[in-house]
DNA sequence: GGGAGATGGTTGCATATGCAACTACCATCC
DNA sequence: GGATGGTAGTTGCATATGCAACCATCTCCC
């Protein structure tokens, strides 16, 4: 197959999807294990406690969340049906809507919060010291960046 | 929601999640935008071609591949009605089975490297430069080992 | 030999997720 | 005002994925 990709490209790729993997599915675990939601709910609720108001229109919400704008909607309606943020229409634009942390809400983010963080600290940043996360978080964001190319273009 | 979670840790996470997100989504759409299969595919058949005889255990296959074993199964289900492997009795194992990569797997797997390849160094390894991507790799591959085996490795 | 328990793999079922089509609305041009 | 094109969000459909139950087989121990 002849790879004109250097073995340190490929071991680096292959770190990048091992190490995601393994430590989302570490954190993941300790949510299941107390019968908490999954991080998808959690990163939609937090998503709204950050924003003035905690409000925010859904299209932001699927940038933040990283999701589809059809998962962020199906999403959405759980969250909504359990009554932890509500919908508003939006006074400015009769298309879009506002989604709405209710005090529930910002409840559940509460009681989820302190397993969350500590499966980032016991699964990830507490097994790098300062230096070297501070080094992965530049590195990472550089990754995450727009490619040059597209830099003013909405287009991905 | 007083997060005893330091800032750095936070960012460093969030960049985390953001990276893997983004690059694999724009390797992926180079894929698919010539219709080729998905990444997990190649991740099959490259695991197979790697190994020894172009064979292995779906056991080792699926921790290569990180995926559940039932995903494992439904992809090789695939694969084999496709013609791109076959499943063989394993002699010296009656329950478990081998999956035997065929000539056109190896052709399928040839015709999608280069997209995959190219895909790899212009949306990850070749935003970086070589020192820092062995910096990346080392930080990964600590956070993706063990965390027992972390443990008894404690440095730095 | 034969039962108890562990392991490899598959399948039923429920859920998650995305793409593309669709509705409703906004903005612009004539 | 009305047509045209673009945007926000939702839904139909197909697919992906995981958990847990399940079967077959292996290993261990008596």
């Amino acid at each position: 197959m002849k790879p004109p990709l250097p073995p340190a490209h490929r071991a680096a790729w292959r770190a990048f999807i091992s190490a995601y993997w393994r430590v989302t599915a570490r954190i993941e675990a300790g949510l299941t294990a107390r019968a908490l939601p999954t991080l998808a709910w959690y990163d939609v609720l937090y998503g709204l406690y950050l924003a003035p108001g905690h409000h925010r229109r859904m299209s932001e919400l699927a940038d933040h969340v990283l999701l589809s704008r059809s998962g962020l909607t199906r999403l959405v309606d759980k969250l909504e049906q359990k009554g932890l943020l509500v919908r508003n229409a939006c006074p400015s634009d009769g298309r879009a809507s506002h989604a709405q942390l209710t005090a529930r809400g910002v409840e559940a983010l509460r009681k989820m919060w302190p397993t969350y963080r500590d499966g980032i600290a016991a699964h990830f940043s507490s097994r790098l010291n300062a230096n070297e996360l501070a080094t992965l978080t530049a590195l990472l964001d550089r990754l995450a960046a727009e490619p040059a190319e597209q830099a003013g273009r909405k287009e991905s």
